[in-house]
DNA sequence: GCTTGACCTTACCATCATGGGAAGGCCTAT
DNA sequence: ATAGGCCTTCCCATGATGGTAAGGTCAAGC
């Protein structure tokens, strides 16, 4: 199976493809006489392992350590627990971090009249004192 | 002022002070006889200005009409809202993403029994069929 | 056998906002 | 005069992805 056909197959573009195993994600696959990389299936299932844990948010540094516990029969189900907890602990905190923000702009959206007159609470804001933000979270 | 004091009393960088400059974000301030940067009162308010929006989200492009509506007494502020409701709903497209991400996630930890045994529904969902996610939110 | 089009290869550049570091100049206090 | 704390510019790195360009390969149809 030529890069392409295991791009298809994985929803992982050829490009991303070749860059995972330019950092040593995945190992080099073989080659044709020509130079073309050959994949077989279970590269292809590996890609599709890639591409789910991307879905989800894992940055590639984490894929690895997923892959490897993936690959590993002996390996203790508490560790991929652990990964995924932290996962989801960091997008928690990210999501919190953007409600925030969001709350923060809702007021000042609320506040401004959105008119053709140039006063507005949004910039005034932005502008001056401490921020609504500090304030909200104080 | 040199850069360092206008850093601390707006806290933006002096790295992205001098970053800001570069791409037009910020006019090039004075400079003494010795090339040092010279900020002002108004300076350091604008750069207040800058931090407060990317505290809220906003990419350095919008900053940049941020800051020409800030500038601009004969704005309406209906221009103003706008850039704010935009920014709200690209956080809520993220947030909702993210979400779903976390839940996912959340489905698959709480079926992991997560001791020694190397048995493991996350991994399992990731290598195997067509992920959780999109039966989730089928 | 030759052309065409679809594929492959590598190599480089761009994104976006930020930090790090090196090499060298300036300024102030001791 | 020297030390150390600023400042300057320039280059490099991040993370994951896309784009493009120049060139090689392969299969189908003429």
């Amino acid at each position: 199976m030529n890069i392409g056909d295991a791009a298809k197959a994985s929803g992982v573009s050829a490009k991303m493809i070749r860059y995972y195993e330019s950092t040593g994600l995945i190992p080099a696959p073989g080659r044709t006489g020509a130079g073309y990389r050959v994949y077989s299936d279970s590269d292809v299932q590996m890609l599709r392992f890639i591409r789910r844990s991307r879905d989800l948010g894992f940055p590639v540094e984490r894929i690895a350590e997923l892959l490897a516990l993936w690959r590993d029969r002996s390996r203790h189900s508490a560790d991929v627990k652990r990964l995924a907890q932290d996962q989801i602990d960091g997008l928690e905190r990210k999501i919190a971090e953007m409600q925030a923000m969001k709350e923060t702009l809702q007021h000042l959206a609320d506040a401004c009249c959105g008119d053709h007159r140039p006063d507005c609470p949004i910039l005034a804001d932005l502008g001056n004192g401490p921020s609504l933000l500090r304030i909200m979270h104080r």
